[in-house]
DNA sequence: CTGTTAGCGCATTCAA
DNA sequence: TTGAATGCGCTAACAG
């Protein structure tokens, strides 16, 4: 493997020159500048990433940490994310924070082997997150709520979602509605959950813990909790899973067990996505600004870089989106 | 930002003891590395990553360079990647290639930032591959085929899975057969077509070149793809779309004009991505090993990072799909 | 068991 | 313009 010094030999140079060479400097006559080049060409040299890193301290690059890179459900965030990190010219790297503090994930925040970096993932602790962030060092957390001068927070409105989703079942005559919620010691699943409460207490319906079930956001677990449901033989009249995987689940339960959606029973979902539409019948749910959630993260994360002050929490808001899962049949409140 | 000096000087010991106590090796007594360890979190310690990279020249992780991270498709070839990586301890990065030779893809290949890379992505170039790849530096190849000492290729059997979708739509009584094709110059389309070309030769139908659409493996193009057919009034009796988003376009598109899938036109797509089982019809489609393909890959980097021979070509079989996107008329051949 | 020391490959002075 | 010298933070060989 060459190094610089390499060429700078071959080139009949010094090494700073060949440094300034190979970085477009100003300072090099056009001559010394090609005999460099042709050197570093012809030693196929190439310059050592990590060394460059360590005297500039600045990577150009930000991380996007996700608690499982091949989740259907993060493509539009990374997206965004993707699309705002290049048009500024930043790097941008996904990493995986399976294996939890072993993982990549942390190793790039505690090592700060990136300039920023944007975390939805569940399986990092707050600790590690707290420890990580200092300033000069931004981190926007997605999912989760944290006390601290450095850490920067996007969220969407889930209580709000969860409440747009329950009432929507309500207002369509609905008032015996199950929860099927996600992992409990997930926030987004706490908020979804406050919101159901919330329509539920402000239309006078009285909540009945035995139609709490837990699911733990993944199709499998939604099939199962709805199995239960089915099985306990006292079905409700609607369904909010706490998440569109969990309600795709309970779709396939449903139609196994002979049971239409929505003349049976209703369900609704949340996230809005891309399968949604397609299932059958096309799911009602509540859609989240992924995209723009992803962008504005990495938005963020430019102007703190910038030193620019910047608020600490920032609310996206959701939205209904009708489909076929619902039976419609709108009643006066 | 502390370094390993300040937290030796805190601890009342050398450097060396530090960096020892820090890296839990077990030639330093208890005291010593509790009072290191202590110093290390008083000073809020944390070391730099690039420093020990640049000593180590190893950097125990992997990079898996896809052209648009936020592809449905990418998921379970993700997956397959990431299990095989972390159970060998090692770290795995997602980088995305978009933005060319100017790319964080490029970067660290250029730059070997990582022990070892798979690629998948159109818009790096062959030249670059080439250049990166040398001695102790394996590189797996997704999508293209490249003869270098330094570079293996995973690849599916594209040419067959083109004649199993043709030779499916033959048997099933058609006889005049379109192909939408994916980007000319990729390497997969190419292949696909030419599976498509030796089905229609084998059975005796003579190719139609105005029946060979391009779609560029988007939604959106199969869509374009599919309403120029329409638009020629020549409708063909099936369709090979080379992969499964030009063919759930196509489907719009039909849907749009009243054309009715399977009965008036049959289709047939490629991949076998997720929403495949879910779109109306269900799509008949060629299944691709996608998470044998990716935990494939980064076992031979293992391999060939262990020093190990491995073959230069793996080849992966595909396999038809059947759903409801393809009139059922079983004819004799 | 602990301390000293020499680089890793590069960018960046400062003199020449 | 150029070249020699310095240090970035860390690791590991070697010596104590």
């Amino acid at each position: 493997m060459a190094t610089i010094k390499d060429v700078a030999k071959l080139a009949g140079v010094a090494v700073s020159t060949a440094s300034y060479a190979l970085n477009n400097s100003n300072k090099i006559s056009l001559a010394t500048k090609k005999k460099v080049e042709a050197a570093a060409k012809t030693l196929n040299y190439m310059k050592n990433g990590f060394a460059s890193d360590l005297k500039r301290t600045k990577t150009n690059t930000i991380a996007l940490i996700l608690s499982d890179l091949s989740g259907p459900f993060y493509s539009e965030l990374i997206q965004g994310v993707q699309d705002v990190t290049t048009s500024n010219g930043y790097d941008l790297i996904a990493c995986s924070s399976i294996g939890g503090p072993q993982s990549t994930a942390v190793k790039f925040l505690r090592e700060k082997r990136v300039d920023g970096a944007i975390i939805l993932a569940h399986n990092i602790s707050d600790e590690i997150t707290l420890e990580s962030a200092r300033k000069g060092f931004p981190l926007v957390v997605l999912d989760r709520d944290l006390e601290n001068e450095f850490v920067y927070h996007v969220d969407v409105d889930n209580v709000h979602g969860g409440y747009l989703a329950t009432e929507y079942l309500i207002k369509n005559g609905h008032d015996k509605i199950a929860y099927v919620s996600g992992p409990s010691n997930t926030y987004d699943n706490e908020l979804r959950f406050q919101g159901y409460m919330n329509a539920l207490n402000h239309h006078g319906i009285t909540y009945q813990p035995r139609w709490k079930l837990s699911g733990d956001f993944t199709r499998e677990g939604g099939y199962r909790a709805t199995k239960l449901l089915i099985a306990q033989r006292d079905l409700p009249q609607g369904i909010f899973y706490a998440n569109d995987e969990m309600a795709i689940g309970g779709l396939q339960a449903f139609k196994n067990h002979g049971i239409n959606i929505p003349n049976d029973i209703s369900i609704i979902g949340f996230d809005d996505i891309q399968l949604a539409e397609y299932v059958s019948p096309p799911l009602t749910t509540i859609k989240q600004p992924k995209y723009e959630a992803g962008a504005l993260s990495v938005h963020l994360i430019f102007q703190l870089l910038a030193g620019d002050n910047v608020d600490h929490h920032y609310k996206l808001s959701t939205e209904l989106i009708e489909r076929k899962s619902v039976k419609s049949s709108e009643i006066k409140l």
